[in-house]
RNA sequence: GCGCGCUUAGCUCAGUUGGUAGAGCAACGCUUUUACACAGCGAAGGUCGGGGGUCCGAAUCCCUCAGCGCGCACCA
């Protein structure tokens, strides 16, 4: 007997070997199995694109759990002969990656500007190197079959390609502008970002309400208020029906005797406070809508970083925070604080990346017009070209429920603004010289253009993944074969950042969906329900310490079985133990099996007696019956299937009626060639979710003569 | 405020055309008869959040209430 199989199963001396074997093969790359016979030249396509990691750093459970749901769909695909590509990469994560640097320096008490665009840009790129290999390095140890032939990085040479010709098509179809807007301005960053990147947090402030001529006036921001020369109430609000719009008033505030104009708009709610507020245009979304509607003036109090401009009057200068308690104090000098609420709750917007405040600002940047009528696309709009495959079924998402979520997004959807103020990313394919302004994948000719000193947001090439990976803009047989891909699969977290920017520059670059189908798996908590996010720290769970601990296998079980689309998942680190049990039964269980069928051969099975040919016609069952339910991505089901087969049907009642049969003498022959032929199938199916014990058994079963070229269990044919 | 989801055995969760409730873990009892003590066998445990309705029949469909969670918007 194989002397492996005298001990009870290791996952640590086999998982690292069995990887090598699979990776030496070349059958993660589909040309590879095409050029073997693996898989046949007009074979259906089954493509996939790995949701980049970030190279910020370590790969955590959330991967770990999306590795896997993604390696079961693969293998099985695989398995069942489709041409298959799994196709990996990373994210270079612009925003997130140069914060992390600039985090780290601080540590060596050096600041990104001493260093200079140049240099700091290496020290980033030195990080985000390290981090891909780890990350690469940690994908392998996960036992994910991807294609790795064909990486790529969302900042590499091909993808920048891709990211300044989009650009470019953009811009010429005038779905690309620049424009003076209100934009999150984040004065920690020194940066743009877009709405999708606010995080919102509940705070308790005080709420002021002062005298403002006639009016009373509520604000928690008394620091925005000197500009504030427009006075708005709701126009059938009775407590005002004297006074009228665009009527002028003058009144005594801050800085001494302003005149205010009163607007009367239904964007008033009558039940909040007074019922009367003043609007600051320039620091607030809502009033600069309405100063657009109105053409009101706007004026700039606060600069970008966050000091009072001249406009403060003897404030200037000073930081907000600071300023805040001493207008206050101002104002009740001259009799015009009526009363504070100390007890207010206020949703403060920050930063996702850098937790700053986020001040809205009128600035200069570029935006995505979301509303225009594209000439080329039917006269839709980007906002429609999202809409319509979603709602035409052409992309299904699962759990379906999600399309409603999607779909209340892209209603309340504004201009995307795709410019940010950092060094790390795709620099805006934009030149200038005086007043000229050239867009294009190169310098213009002649001396004398700047380029504009922005970049990308990340999610602007991200949103061009599951084609550029592929070649575009060249048109490649790869994007040819790939495209659109048979599905993506990633958080639900990432609906709106990366789904719908997905589908908006597929449907609008390529006028085809990017995927099929939507896998959204839910968020990974620990055991005790708690978010596995890095504030945890120690606490969280290390997907390679677990898998050094449990095995892969028995990991990949614990996060499939009882896990569903778009719910969450307690990692319990008791259930990773129960399936260890099950890898080593299934490792228990195939060593009586080699042991018994040592002298039977294989080429030439004898026919099974009554009872052993009904468990075979059961097991036939079984098998149409997950055949269906993994078209369907029900994996948890098929899991559990094929978990509660092989132990209470193979093992408990078939293997053991084997034995009985072995020692009476009795039907011998029919007994060794059901518990054969039951291995065989059932390691082929349990292969996508456990595939390293499956193929550590398999390179240790006797081969059928006809199957030379077949020695790994990764391209066997998926039994159905 | 608008929308979505969840509530099933002590814990974590499955349960897709509505047909007498399932798993893992934990806990309990028995068993070392060799593939497996990293085990086997057995028993126990639930009026499927509350209420109402449709149906011969509802965890599953409809209405309603409650608790928890999430998303979006508003917050002068």
């Amino acid at each position: 007997m194989n002397e492996k199989l005298l001990k009870p199963y290791n996952p640590k001396n086999t998982e690292e070997r069995i990887y090598k074997l699979w990776e030496e093969s070349g059958f993660f790359n589909p040309d590879v199995c095409i050029e073997k016979g693996i898989t046949k030249i007009n074979a259906e396509k089954f493509s996939i694109v790995l949701p980049p990691p970030n190279v910020t750093g370590n790969l955590h459970t959330g991967h770990a759990l999306m590795l896997v749901i993604e390696d079961i769909m693969v293998r099985h695909a695989r398995m069942q002969g489709k041409n298959t590509l799994w196709l990996p990469g990373t994210d270079h994560a612009a925003i997130a990656t140069q914060s992390k640097v600039e985090k780290l320096l601080e540590k060596e008490g050096i600041r990104k500007n001493d260093l200079g665009r140049e240099e700091f840009l290496k020290r980033v790129e030195k990080f985000a190197k390290d981090s891909h290999d780890t990350i690469v390095n940690q994908a392998k140890k996960m036992g994910a079959s991807l294609d790795w032939s064909r990486e790529a990085y969302t900042l590499d040479e091909t993808r920048n390609v891709a990211v300044k010709t989009a650009f470019k098509t953009m811009y010429d179809d005038g779905l690309i502008y620049r424009g003076h807007r209100i934009v999150n301005w984040d004065p920690k960053g020194q940066t743009v970002i877009s709405d999708d990147e606010l995080v919102y947090e509940e705070k308790k402030g005080k709420f002021y309400t002062f005298k403002y001529g006639p009016f009373e006036i509520g604000t928690a921001r008394p620091e925005t208020k000197f500009g504030d020369k427009y006075v708005v109430m709701h126009p059938k609000d009775e407590r005002y029906k004297d006074w009228k719009h665009n009527q002028k008033i003058t009144l005594e505030w801050i800085n001494g005797p302003i005149e205010a104009t009163i607007i009367k708009d239904e964007m008033i709610d009558m039940e909040f406070g007074t019922g009367v507020m003043t609007i600051t245009p320039w620091h607030s979304h809502e009033d600069f809508a309405l100063a657009e509607k109105y053409k009101l003036d706007k004026e700039q109090i606060i600069d970008k970083y966050g000091k009072l401009l001249p406009i403060a009057g003897e404030f200037a200068g000073m930081k907000i925070a600071d300023a805040k308690e001493k207008i206050v104090e101002k104002l009740k000098n001259k009799g015009l604080l009526i009363s504070i609420d100390e007890n207010y709750i206020n949703r403060v917007a920050t930063a996702e990346r850098t937790n700053g405040i986020i001040e809205p600002q009128i600035m200069l940047q570029w935006f995505v017009d979301v509303n225009k009528k594209i000439a080329s696309r039917n006269n839709k709009s980007l906002k429609e070209l999202m809409l319509e495959p979603v709602r035409d079924k052409k992309i299904k998402i699962l759990p379906e429920h999600f399309e409603k979520v999607y779909f209340n997004w892209i209603e309340n959807l504004r201009d995307w603004c795709i410019s940010r103020q950092i060094w790390y990313g795709h620099r805006i394919p934009v030149w200038y010289k005086e007043n000229e302004l050239y867009c294009g994948l190169e310098a213009p000719e002649g001396n004398g253009w700047i380029q504009d000193e922005d970049t990308l947001d990340t999610w602007f090439s991200s949103g061009l993944w599951t084609f550029s990976t592929l070649g575009w803009p060249n048109k490649t047989r790869d994007l040819e074969t790939y495209h659109p891909t048979t599905v993506i699969e990633t958080g639900h977290d990432i609906l709106f950042f990366w789904i719908a920017r997905m589908i908006l520059m597929s449907q609008y670059l390529l006028g085809v969906v990017p995927f099929e189908n939507v896998y959204l798996h839910g968020m990974v908590r620990t055991a005790d329900g708690k978010k596995m996010s890095k504030s945890l720290g120690d606490k969280a769970i290390d997907p390679l310490h677990i898998i050094a601990k449990y095995g892969n296998d028995a990991f990949r079980m614990s996060m499939i079985v009882g896990n569903t689309p778009g719910n969450d998942l307690r990692l319990n680190e008791n259930d990773i133990r129960g399936y260890a049990k099950f890898i080593n039964k299934v490792w228990n269980a195939s060593r009586f099996v080699l042991e018994q069928i040592k002298d039977l051969d294989i080429n030439n099975l004898q026919k099974m007696d009554e009872e052993d040919g009904e468990s075979d016609e059961e097991l036939k069952k079984l098998l149409a019956e997950i055949s269906k339910e993994m078209n369907e991505y029900r994996f948890s089901i098929v899991a559990e299937k094929l978990y509660h087969y092989f132990w209470h049907t193979f093992a408990d009642i078939i293997i053991e009626r084997s034995k009985k049969k072995i020692l009476e003498n009795k039907n011998i022959d029919s007994a060794k060639a059901i518990i054969f032929t039951h291995l065989t199938t059932l390691l082929k199916a349990l292969h996508p979710f456990i595939p390293f014990v499956t193929e550590e058994i398999w390179s240790m079963l006797p081969k059928e003569n006809n199957k030379q070229n077949k020695n790994l269990l990764m391209v066997e044919t998926w039994p159905s």
